[in-house]
DNA sequence: GCTTGAACCTCTCGTCGCGTGAGGTCCTAG
DNA sequence: CTAGGACCTCACGCGACGAGAGGTTCAAGC
């Protein structure tokens, strides 16, 4: 038998869970960190939940099916007896962080797209080449964070092509020389080198807001690949490696700066 | 002085970790698990990295930007060096897992839409109808898978309006009688409820398909719900809890069942 | 050679939402 | 009275690290 007779004016945990469609560990789970306490114990310790309790699962379930932590949920159901306001502020956010992630998950679906066009194209008899492609894009995040790359390619439109044109003849011309002293075996703090990345960190100063906190040398080489990012991306010139070294050369070079 | 000299023939974990844009602790996380193992230490226990290390991150970070698990990574990257088949294979897995993933956000962005309408219309002064409508989206999903809810709505075309009308009425009529019962506290193994759970089970069954895989009860009452899904979401004659209750009450008859 | 501070080492616990046992108690039908 | 099913409380596990404790090593200045 169960409750105190055939209705059942309380449910135990187990016949909960099968009513509800949860597991009994998840209502234990409920329990512990206070989304949804079993009012009370019968006298051997086992949990009895009451329709209120039932109400209340049902609206855990739902707000979690929506993609909100148990914490969130908590709070909310927490919140004076049911505030509209508390509720409709918590749907907006999540209704943000669905969107946003939807605009992601959607980019990486193209990208995705992009990479799979490149290994199915005849004219790619080299999978080294796509590997390199791999490595491309962990570099390009690194140095970019999305927002970046969007206003920059607002503010290459603003100054003109001409201008665009000039920084990549600057930009080869730098980084064959450096390539050479990496080869050579110049030491990071030789002044000719200092003088490089001096440049390399300037070039692209115009192409960016100054935002003046810190990092600046950091941030110039982001702007500096940045501008160059569609070459990188049609395959640079040197293979990746030598850039890789390159680019700790350059980390170097402005640590050592005297 | 880092490395062998100024132009490094090797990184430390540091460094590596700087001119790759990960924490140290992500690159000791990636040598425990075997993903990118640091060819050699030094004498003194100390990681150290080389140029063949550095491409291989590259190529770990772009797939984990890809939403690809470190074990995936590891193994695409173990294949014979560079094999385009399993990088296919692993492309295209993840495409589809990435495309899954867009329409269930999707469709909870929609969710939420909808329920931000109904929390702004005017004609909604009554919170707790709002949270009846959250409690009605839990006990749909407990009920329903979504392939469940498409091939339904399809076959609910096929056999045409009239019968369904019909279906409904019976199923007013047995909540009703259901509900008596559930208030008068008559046991769930009386003869009377079970045939009344008998007739609930039935009533939905021309809509579905025989799967005959054990469980029917528990379909037929999915079924059932299903019918009536529009219902439902207009809101339910009866209350909520109500109808939480009737929910439990059927559960135990079914499971009492001589 | 000594000191100092930065960088390195290992080990361990915390995150989030539970799944999955282990080992013991309680309830109910026969 | 006994069997077995339902309940109880720990406590570890997952994935990809973050954070900190507590100890060793390195490189530079004296």
């Amino acid at each position: 038998m169960i409750g105190e007779d055939a209705t059942a004016r309380w449910w135990s945990i187990g016949e909960l869970a099968r009513a509800s469609g949860v597991t009994v560990r998840t209502l234990r789970h409920y329990d512990e960190i206070g989304v949804l306490r079993s009012g009370e114990r019968a006298t051997s310790g086992h949990r009895r939940y009451t329709a209120a309790d039932l109400r209340r699962l049902y609206r855990v379930r739902s707000l979690r099916a929506l993609g909100m932590s148990l914490d969130e949920i908590k709070e909310v159901l927490a919140s004076s007896p049911e505030d509209p306001a508390a509720m409709r502020a918590l749907l907006r956010t999540q209704l943000r962080q669905l969107t946003f992630q939807a605009e992601q998950t959607q980019q990486l679906i193209e990208q995705i797209h992009g990479l799979l066009r490149q290994l199915d194209e005849a004219s790619m008899p080299d999978p080294d080449q796509f590997m390199t492609t791999l490595e491309m894009i962990s570099m390009l995040e690194t140095y970019f964070t999305q927002e970046q790359r969007e206003e920059l390619a607002r503010r290459r439109g603003e100054l003109g092509a001409e201008a665009v044109e000039e920084a990549k003849t600057h930009f080869v011309e730098l980084v064959e020389q450096l390539l050479r002293h990496v080869q050579d075996g110049t030491p990071a703090d030789d002044p000719q080198v200092q003088e490089l990345v001096r440049r390399w960190d300037e070039l692209a100063t115009p192409f960016h807001a100054e935002d003046a906190r810190g990092e600046q040398t950091k941030a110039a080489a982001r702007r500096m690949w940045q501008e160059h990012r569609d070459q990188l991306s049609a395959r640079l010139p040197w293979p990746a490696e030598k850039m890789a070294e390159l680019l700790a050369y350059l980390e170097r070079a402005r640590t050592t700066a005297h």
